[in-house]
DNA sequence: CTGAAAGCGCTTACAG
DNA sequence: CTGAAAGCGCTTACAG
């Protein structure tokens, strides 16, 4: 670090060529001009239009976006709420909406959250300022959502759009992550495979997206006639070491005839994996493993981790969609197909 | 999908409340309100700043940042530029950018690129009307830079600032991954281990990064005196079918009594564990494997992978650092350590 | 179809 | 310390 100047110098900006440039060098008015470069604007001479394309590409001139948003009233940018981009859940959402936003002339922009009330209510505060277009919103959180719910209520107001992608528990458009659905139909796979009793590994808070995957786990197993022991293990954290702490916690228990253990995230799997090998089991073969999520790439682990496909990265591109439509009265939805991927975890049973 | 108004409305903007009723309601003038919420102005009396704050308070003040940005000539925005999000190397870099951004009140914008120059240009071009505070640059590119430096000149003539989080190759102020270093410090590490004879996995493509590797490896190995053999296998891809496809012809040619496998990333290292197993032979036991970036969860393989951690997270930030002072006559570099992160798929030989 | 003018919501010299 | 005014670079009715 050589430089002792301060950080807070914005350096010269005003060289930018400026509307004002391209009018006088195609000599024409201000009005003119930015018709001309406006995409959708008809009132304009198809020669006069040309002509100001050419001397914008001449002088490389690029329309100052906070400008125009001053006029407009909002950035052309969707804020995507994240708790942590390193997750690949988060990641392969904001890549589907990241690809979706390019094709619609959006920018995205990631705010880092811890997810609780109270933090997302001081981001949102602070992207308020941005005045961005929408503001979607992912994963589950922590609080009561009253105080989110207001703060949000009054960017709507200023004419902002919020959108979910993730749990169907608030009142915005949604794009819907299949939990319920994929772990339904993960049990119902299961059992075609001839799993009849299946331990449930869930971390210890009782988070919404923990609730779905539940109830689409019980609903399923109701309907194949498969049992459904949940390890309850307090303080089990959502990670790794708590899915080998529940994990090793039920061996110790002599497991009640269990044949499978299904995780509510790929990542507390991936540590039930270890806590079977730990107790001298062969995962897949002795006992078989499942996640959920689909988030580890499935052959970096052996065996293979069967896990359920959340369509992440459509979801992400599907709230931009919801983000991009007119507010309107009644509350949208969109969701999308889970898909279960069959791996070496859960071979085929007896 | 029910509506079928046009998503290009914008929703009535002029909603929000703007400094001119926190002024009105506070009593004073549009400057005294402005300087009054500034945080840094020193020319207001006390009382009249704390009754600003506390109209602005009760009114839910945000200022409007466009509006700001049109006076200020550019935006409290760092643009990083990146190929895949998804991509726990991209993931990193991004996840120490934000965390250092939002500690100096600047959003952070993700832009997807091929990271071909022609399209990193387009982007930048698109980027330029957003007059963000600075480009952060990732990743090694494709094609020659000449285009690409004429659109960084132009837009740091306009006042913006260019960084790059990467390889140091390009004349921008740098946040150097230390891949030569750590590739240096892998092979002595090795040879610490045992190992006298390591074989390369590299991909075809001779990017910036991967010569930067290679380059370490080769002068490591010459000062420990371990012996290097590249595999040049035509048409490789950095991926792990890559890896695995460089390792199994490897393997085929009957390896020339090498005692370990290295490759340039992980993933091809992924790859390489497979391809040694396809082989019949034990990966760590019978054969040595490492990687490079330590973006794989150490315990989601077996054996663990030997890699070489490079900072990732902290030179993300760096980069923001560096994005935020004022632009000098010299180029500044900031480089971090490397370390290496011995695991079971290096165990000690003989 | 086009130009001159007003306005978007701020910030910043400029006189008090 | 403070208010009125000019200006940032656009867009958008409003008269031609």
């Amino acid at each position: 670090m050589t430089s002792g100047i301060s950080s807070d110098q914005a350096g010269a900006r005003r060289a930018a060529v400026t509307l004002r440039d391209v009018a006088r060098e195609a000599g024409v008015g201000l009005g003119t001009a930015s018709r001309a470069l406006a995409p959708g604007s008809q009132y304009v001479a198809d020669d006069v239009r040309s002509r100001v394309l050419a001397v914008a590409e001449r002088l490389s001139y690029r329309p100052n976006a906070s400008a125009r948003a001053t006029t407009t009233g909002s950035t052309p940018t969707i804020a995507v709420l994240v708790s942590d981009i390193r997750d690949p859940y988060y990641a392969q959402l904001v890549h589907g909406a990241i690809g979706k936003a390019r094709g619609d002339g959006q920018m995205v922009t990631i705010t880092g959250t811890d997810h609780a009330v109270d933090d997302e209510v001081r981001v949102i505060r602070m992207l308020r300022s941005q005045r961005p277009r929408a503001l979607v919103l992912t994963g589950p959180r922590t609080g009561s959502p009253a105080s989110l719910l207001r703060e949000l209520e009054r960017y709507e107001r200023d004419g902002g759009r919020v959108v979910v992608a993730g749990d169907d528990d608030l009142p915005f458009d949604t794009a819907v992550v299949p939990r319920q659905e994929g772990a339904r139909l993960l049990v119902t796979t299961l059992r075609e495979l001839g799993y009849r009793s299946i331990a449930l590994i869930r971390p210890a808070a009782d988070t919404a997206d923990v609730r779905a995957w539940e109830a689409g786990i019980v609903q399923g197993a109701r309907a194949a006639g498969v049992r459904v022991d949940v390890v309850r293990t307090p303080g089990v954290e959502r990670s790794r070491d708590g899915g080998r702490a529940a994990t090793a916690e039920l061996l110790d228990d002599g497991r009640p005839d269990v044949d499978a253990v299904v995780a509510a995230t790929d990542t507390m799997a991936l540590g039930a994996l270890s806590a079977v090998r730990d107790a001298g089991l062969e995962p897949g073969r002795d006992l078989g493993v499942a996640g959920f999520d689909d988030v580890v790439d499935a052959d970096d682990v052996v065996p293979g981790l069967t896990s359920v496909d959340l369509s992440l990265e459509a979801i992400g591109g599907a709230a931009v969609d919801l983000a991009l439509l007119a507010p309107a009265a009644e509350r949208r939805r969109i969701e999308f197909d889970a898909r279960v991927a069959v791996r070496g975890s859960t071979p085929p049973r007896g």
